[in-house]
DNA sequence: CGTGTTTGACCAGCGC
DNA sequence: GCGCTGGTCAAACACG
């Protein structure tokens, strides 16, 4: 069926990949370090040109993490303390590369901040932010997305998907993930809502993790690019190169205070509005200097499953 | 058993 | 007001 859909791998590019045909983008930050490391760390090898963040580098004076708590206080009434990581997830989530709004005034009144009904669907209001991610580096996520559902879209040959994140069952962040029509090599990945808790430190979902159809094409073109695959899963699976162990506990070490803070999921940040305003504040994180801070979180050697995960992601098969 | 994917149906926004 | 279309739900199924 979907043939070329490997959109948690999209989504996961999103991030951290930068897309080197997305000419569409306006910018492309490339900044291997500092900043971009921040997002590209995870793909290191690869060129990595940041349709979306193209802000996210300039300099800054004060710690990374200091300006994250000052920026994010506003947002997260609840808790006193944010995470970094938790932030990143954010970000890395919502790369901006253009922000798509609907014809009304969506920038100022976020989708989320309403109680959404029980089946509140809607495009209205909804802020949403898109991207454009190249098909070989659709495997860089560190969060977990469960697709629940894909449709086909009108005027689009290729299908779109659609993954929430399967973290935090209160977590709003959806995603939405559609080739190219004019190009197949690229994906357009939207990004719906914010995380509402930190980046997961361990997947709990490693069993259906990958479903794994026996790839007709091993090849990560284009066409099995776009299949769903697993979900940013760290399953370990995906990465036997990669000492998972030691990742784990690389991760968990930088991570644990970000879960001493930021446990508590009800963050009741779900509605978060995602306006320009926000992101700019965000964009002040991934300066380069923020990669310096970063660096000791994440050791240059370190390898992340999830992105070595990219060629486990390429497995389902089309079908 | 837990989690993710697939897929058809449902529902509501939007354009005419 | 109506129909189209997109976004979500949820059951069934697959996988580890």
């Amino acid at each position: 069926m979907d043939d070329d859909w490997d959109l948690q791998a999209v989504v996961r590019g999103c991030c951290t990949t930068a897309t080197t045909s997305s000419a569409t983008s306006s910018t492309v930050a490339t900044t291997p370090t500092g900043g971009s490391q921040l997002f590209s760390s995870f793909n290191p090898q690869q060129d990595v040109n940041f349709t979306c963040f193209q802000d996210l580098f300039e300099p800054r004076k004060h710690s990374f993490y200091e300006d994250l708590q000052d920026l994010y206080k506003p947002f997260f009434p609840q808790s006193t303390t944010i995470s970094p990581l938790s932030v990143l997830g954010g970000l890395q989530d919502l790369p901006q590369q253009t922000q798509i709004q609907p014809k009304q005034s969506l920038a100022v009144k976020s989708s989320t901040s309403h109680t959404p009904s029980p089946r509140s669907k809607r495009r209205k209001n909804h802020l949403k932010r898109v991207c454009h991610v190249p098909a070989d580096s659709l495997s860089n996520d560190m969060w977990s997305w469960r697709k629940y559902g894909q449709k086909p879209i009108k005027g689009s040959p290729y299908p779109r998907g659609y993954y929430k994140c399967s973290t935090s069952k209160g977590c709003m962040a959806r995603k939405q993930v559609e080739r190219n029509r004019s190009d197949p090599g690229m994906f357009i990945v939207t990004y719906t809502a914010e995380h509402n808790h930190p980046m997961p430190t361990h997947r709990n979902s490693l069993a259906g993790s990958t479903r794994q159809k026996p790839a007709t094409t091993p090849s990560a073109d284009a066409d099995d690019a776009d299949k769903p695959t697993c979900s940013t899963p760290v399953s370990q699976a995906e990465s036997p190169s990669t000492a998972p162990e030691k990742v784990e506990s690389s991760r968990e070490d930088r991570e644990d205070q970000v879960e001493a803070d930021c446990e508590d999921d009800d963050f009741s940040v779900s509605n978060m509005a995602l306006d320009d305003d926000f992101f700019v504040g965000l964009e002040e994180f991934t300066c380069p200097d923020a990669g310096d801070c970063l660096s000791d979180q994440f050791p240059a050697t370190m390898q992340f499953p999830w992105h070595a995960s990219n060629a486990t992601t390429t497995a389902a098969g089309s079908s």
